[in-house]
DNA sequence: ACGATAATTCGTACGCCGTACGATTGTCAA
DNA sequence: TTGACAATCGTACGGCGTACGAATTATCGT
């Protein structure tokens, strides 16, 4: 055996695994192909991992796991920005965890890490204990809404998006020729979209995450 | 052969393919089982539909048929909560199909004619080219996200949601025992859900919507 | 140094999946 | 009757997750 290979473990495991998604797609992850990619059998990752959920639930813990967590001090909305958006930014590292950031059987220890830290920081910020849960609940069903959209449709450069969008129109078209006529305010959007300047995936997300936080404003208690 | 099964066709087939999935999940939609359900032999389904792939656009698409199309005329507030609200609506009853309501490579008419609608609606109450997809990019971005938390935290009844949440404490207390002295803030918001009255989905559900549309209205041009 | 014990690895096999391919059957116009 | 075309389906292939138990390697008391 080469020196290189090591004793297989649990981390040494997601780790690949995460490694094997982010590169070929999360379809690509399968026992066999994981283990190939380890040096070993397919057979001897469940000794270190009881089935392929639990696997996908520790590579997910460890996406939770390079969120930054929000700083104790500090001006609540600004923390809490920031935070949302190193949780974009771990989305889209990952896209592949995308849609399975809740989906865990038992939360991971970096996911519940996480969890509190928020929490104790709308706490801090004057929230009651229901509002912190509501506004809790709010951001992250934004950030994984947009980051659900963002995965699917390739926002990407304006390039990229404007290609796609170009794609999609073509596509339709072959269905239903007069779509302008069709559907007037998507053609009024596409136009505007493709001949214009684009699309900023990253402007979207930021304007949508100031209109909820400035909106959770009014419901902090006493400052 | 028995008088009630009639040829097959697309829309039987898309309309057996929901049913399954609704009622066993989408996990048991296989080609074979599919067509068992419709007393037929699995490769006669590609006849009707292309690939599996292809297969799930049509289900969505059906789902996608079953939102409300936002009313043409009305406060542009009530209208859009409105079809919000459909949305979700249709997201509980077919839960298999959050996270790929984006998803399709193709958006099939119902798609197509939803979101026509909707940035009509905007357009209508004032808002730009831009602002309009920014708008409904939030908006899509919170209710798809919102529907995954539903999916996987299981709210349901206050009983159910009690009852979970009592699962997953007892869970993490079989990893770590001091749980209330690691994730203080965590503990807090459990002992305050399980211990009170509760969590109501539905009205978190509102909270969000509102605050996110209450946050648009001053980024609408001249009335 | 050595044997026992435990930790770790993995080969084989089973049932399920999507679907390529080609044969088969049903329907109807000429 | 015949030929064309629409619709159905049986068989087979490669790939999947993983149950089971055997094989190998590491660890440690003596």
């Amino acid at each position: 055996m080469p020196a290189g290979d090591e004793r297989l473990n649990r981390e040494r495991v997601l780790k690949a695994a995460v490694e094997l998604a982010d590169q070929d797609g999360i379809g690509s992850v399968t026992m066999r192909r994981l283990a190939e990619k380890l040096g070993a059998g397919a057979m001897s990752l469940y000794y270190h991992v009881p089935n392929k959920d639990e696997l996908l639930s520790g590579m997910v813990d460890l996406v939770f796991g390079e969120i930054e967590l929000p700083a104790e001090a500090g001006d609540w909305k600004a923390v809490l920005r920031r935070r949302a958006i190193s949780t974009r930014d771990a989305l889209r590292r990952h896209p592949w965890a995308v849609g399975r950031m809740e989906a865990t059987a038992a939360p991971g220890p970096n996911d519940l890490r996480l969890h509190d830290a928020v929490l104790g920081c709308l706490r801090a910020a004057g929230f009651s204990v229901e509002m912190a849960v509501q506004a809790y609940s709010l951001q992250d069903a934004y950030i994984y809404g947009f980051a659900l959209q963002e995965k699917y449709l390739a926002f990407g450069t304006r390039e990229e998006f404007a290609e796609t969008a170009a794609k999609r129109v073509r596509e339709v078209e072959a269905r239903s020729p007069d779509v302008a006529a069709e559907y007037p305010n998507l053609a009024e959007v596409v136009a505007g979209f493709v001949a214009k300047h684009g699309y900023s995936a990253d402007d979207a997300f930021v304007f949508g995450l100031d209109v909820i936080l400035d909106g959770l404003e009014r419901f902090r208690l006493a400052p």
